[in-house]
DNA sequence: GAGTTTGAAACT
DNA sequence: CAGTTTCAAACTC
């Protein structure tokens, strides 16, 4: 994605919607349930259901003021915000971007359809009717982009048994298309932006035969209408939307995540993501490619398309698509990744803060060349298999020692360099460490809270975040919003004790089996996403002192400030050990040369975590890549990063 | 633009 | 689940 695409997505998240007081009337709220309630409401908006906390919102409304009543007549009626309902809504904008921040995989989780618009129109109706009704609201001039995904939401609910009495609240946003300049950006930026205007250009099918209501159409696949594609018999448009939908339906009985972004965060860190050469190489291809003549490095290759090394998934032949490949190098495209990378990177919220103190050396080929000097993926598959684990434990080991300790076939093998700060930070520093920036966190959360307890603002109150119902009603449904990554396997199980995680939990556990264990804190560090669905909820529950969620959002915006301060200090002082150290090798002609590897790799981590040209950390997160950077709405969204969710689990659950 | 190659998706 | 067919994009000329 070019960086216009990322200045894109960040403004995108910037958006004020409180300004677009013009826009307000686009705005409907769903008329309410007659039977006192007893009629099921969903938010139908589509992966990760970002505004699913609208659900609460919308009930909460529903309680506290009157609206009309849903009957079977004007069930399909519009019900316009006022403006005070409507500032709630904004303001629970607001505090979703503020918690899911720029890790947010479900808030910037589409894209495609976040270059599209904001939320424009809230719209109930029987999910009986919703999909036909749904072409009625296109034509109107809203598009429901997400139907895809909406469907998942459809999906495996044992609690509904009747279409006409589950009412489903649809998402709409005004379609975004090149070509028709978005109304939201009418008043946030320039008309002849056309770098922000023209983000994403879709790519236009050529089907024949697939009618378009099958995966091979790159349109159907990524969940939109086909529009001005150049397709025959095409059926993926609103008009064919029944039979669409129940493309959709057939498409996901084979494949539950067909829908869903293909490339996750993987194991590769953010370190990783840019290493000295600029390559952006994180995120991998859940399902991993099968390719067997491409080596890998054509398109015809996913991972490769992606702009994404292979990995562990993948079960290519002679795969050149390794880090350190000859042949990858001239091939390599430094423009950041194609549209299809960048945006699954984004999908899965795949730049995050993360914080390690090692630099990662694992690599799917590297671990493949020490285990066995094949080239072809498949024919080691026993040795690959066994080296898969330690290797995964490795590179999301934030110390040092502990690599070495549990990867030393790895490590004895093919080891490079040695880290200066191998002998340095130990389990137990970095234990201490942990419990610093905890302390920390804790400290100035007290203090936030201190501060603010008087502020609380009535009109905060009414706003609900997240309801725990309905999490946990659709519990089983988890896997339907979460994209389900490695990281997700790992970060999910962190710090959390809630009963209904054991799962996750367990997978954690597993993790700390076959590496070695790691504190609570150490932990909150090494993980690189989380079901934010559940940390968002978490988080509330975590703090039932704090019901006010501006509170929270500034709480949390003042503990990343405290914790980052103290973990950059921290870093820097790794630093100037690692150059003292450094010296004391340089002294020792012998070691010149390793030396100077260190200094870069050093640098690199003190890189990633605070900038080097400046003592003031950013309010933007602490990652480097100027992906996720951009990703990360301004400043004045109050953004918060993963470590701020992490440590405020961490805290709660001290 | 036509023809070939390729590997995911679909199918059996 | 594996083997085969279908499919549309990627690639080549
Ligand atoms: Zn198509
Ligand atoms: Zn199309
Ligand atoms: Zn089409
Ligand atoms: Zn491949
Ligand atoms: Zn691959
Ligand atoms: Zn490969």
């Amino acid at each position: 994605m070019p960086p216009s695409c990322l200045l894109f997505l960040s403004l995108f998240l910037a958006l004020d919607f409180p300004h677009r007081s013009e826009k307000k009337s686009d705005l409907y709220l769903p008329a309410a349930a007659p039977c006192g309630g007893s009629r099921l409401y969903d938010l139908n908006c589509g992966a990760g259901d970002p505004f699913r906390c609208f659900g609460g919102f919308l009930r909460s409304l529903q309680g506290s003021r009157s609206i009309p009543e849903l009957r079977p007549d004007n069930m399909s009626e519009e019900f316009r915000f006022c403006d005070e309902e409507w500032s709630k809504v904004l303001h629970l904008q607001r505090r979703l971007i503020s918690l899911r921040g720029n890790s947010s995989a479900s808030w910037i989780s589409q894209p495609r359809r976040a270059a599209e618009a904001p939320l424009r129109r809230l719209v109930c109706r029987p999910r009986a009717v919703a999909a036909t009704e749904a072409a009625a609201s296109h034509r109107a001039g809203f598009s429901p982009h997400v139907a895809p995904v909406n469907f998942f939401y459809f999906r495996g609910r044992s609690d509904i048994e009747n279409d006409n009495d589950f009412f489903v609240i649809e998402f709409y946003t005004n379609t975004c298309k090149p070509e028709s300049p978005k109304p939201w950006s009418q008043d946030s930026r320039p008309a002849n932006d056309t770098k922000v205007g023209t983000p994403t250009r879709k790519k236009n099918c050529n089907c024949k035969n697939s009618k378009c209501l099958k995966l091979y159409c790159e349109c159907f696949a990524a969940g939109v209408y086909c529009d001005g594609c150049n397709c025959t018999n095409c059926c993926n448009n609103v008009d064919n939307e029944t039979v669409r939908h129940v493309a959709v339906e057939a498409t996901l009985e084979r494949n539950p995540n067909a829908f869903r972004p293909k490339i996750g965060s993987g194991t590769q860190t953010l370190r990783d993501s840019r290493d000295e050469t600029g390559e952006p190489l994180f995120g991998r291809h859940n399902k991993g490619c099968h390719c067997k003549k491409s080596e890998c490095l054509k398109k015809y290759c996913e991972c490769f398309q992606a702009n994404i090394l292979c990995s562990e998934n993948c079960k290519c032949l002679d795969c050149k698509n390794f880090e350190g490949s000859m042949e990858r190098k001239p091939l390599f495209r430094g423009d950041h990744g194609s549209t299809l990378y960048m945006q699954h990177a984004a999908l899965n919220g795949a730049a995050g803060a993360h914080i390690f103190l090692s630099p990662t050396i694992s690599r799917k080929r590297k671990i493949q060349d020490v285990f066995s000097c094949t080239s072809v993926n498949g024919q080691s598959t026993k040795s690959f298999t066994q080296s898969k684990t330690p290797v995964q434990v490795s590179s999301s080991t934030p110390i040092p020692a502990a690599s070495s300790t549990n990867t030393a076939p790895v490590a004895s093998t093919k080891v490079i360099y040695r880290s200066l700060l191998a002998d340095t930070v130990r389990t137990e520093h970095v234990r201490d460490l942990c419990k610093l920036l905890v302390m920390v966190s804790g400290e100035v959360a007290k203090t936030v809270a201190d501060r603010q307890i008087e502020e609380s603002s009535v009109l905060e109150g009414h706003v609900e975040c997240s309801p725990h119902s309905d999490y946990e009603r659709d519990q089983s449904q988890k896997d339907l919003y979460m994209p389900r990554t490695s990281a997700d396997e790992c970060s999910s199980g962190i710090s959390l004790d809630k009963p209904d995680k054991e799962e996750s939990r367990s997978e954690c556990r597993e993790r700390e089996k076959g590496g070695k264990p790691v504190s609570p804190g150490t932990l909150v560090l090494m993980c690189n996403e989380k079901d934010m669905i559940f940390m968002a909820s978490q988080a509330a529950a975590a703090d039932p002192s704090s019901s006010n969620n501006r509170s929270t959002s500034e709480a949390y915006v003042e503990q990343e400030k405290g914790v980052l301060t103290k973990f950059r200090d921290y870093l820097l002082k790794l630093v100037t050990c690692g150059q003292m150290k450094e010296e004391k090798y340089r002294s020792m002609s012998s070691m010149h040369e390793r030396a100077c590897h260190m200094e870069s790799a050093l640098y690199s981590i003190a890189r990633n975590s605070v900038p080097a040209t400046t003592v003031e950390i950013p309010l933007t997160r602490t990652s480097s890549p100027a992906y996720s950077t951009n990703i990360c709405p301004p400043v004045g969204c109050q953004t918060l990063g993963n470590g701020d969710m992490k440590l405020k689990l961490e805290k709660a659950e001290m």
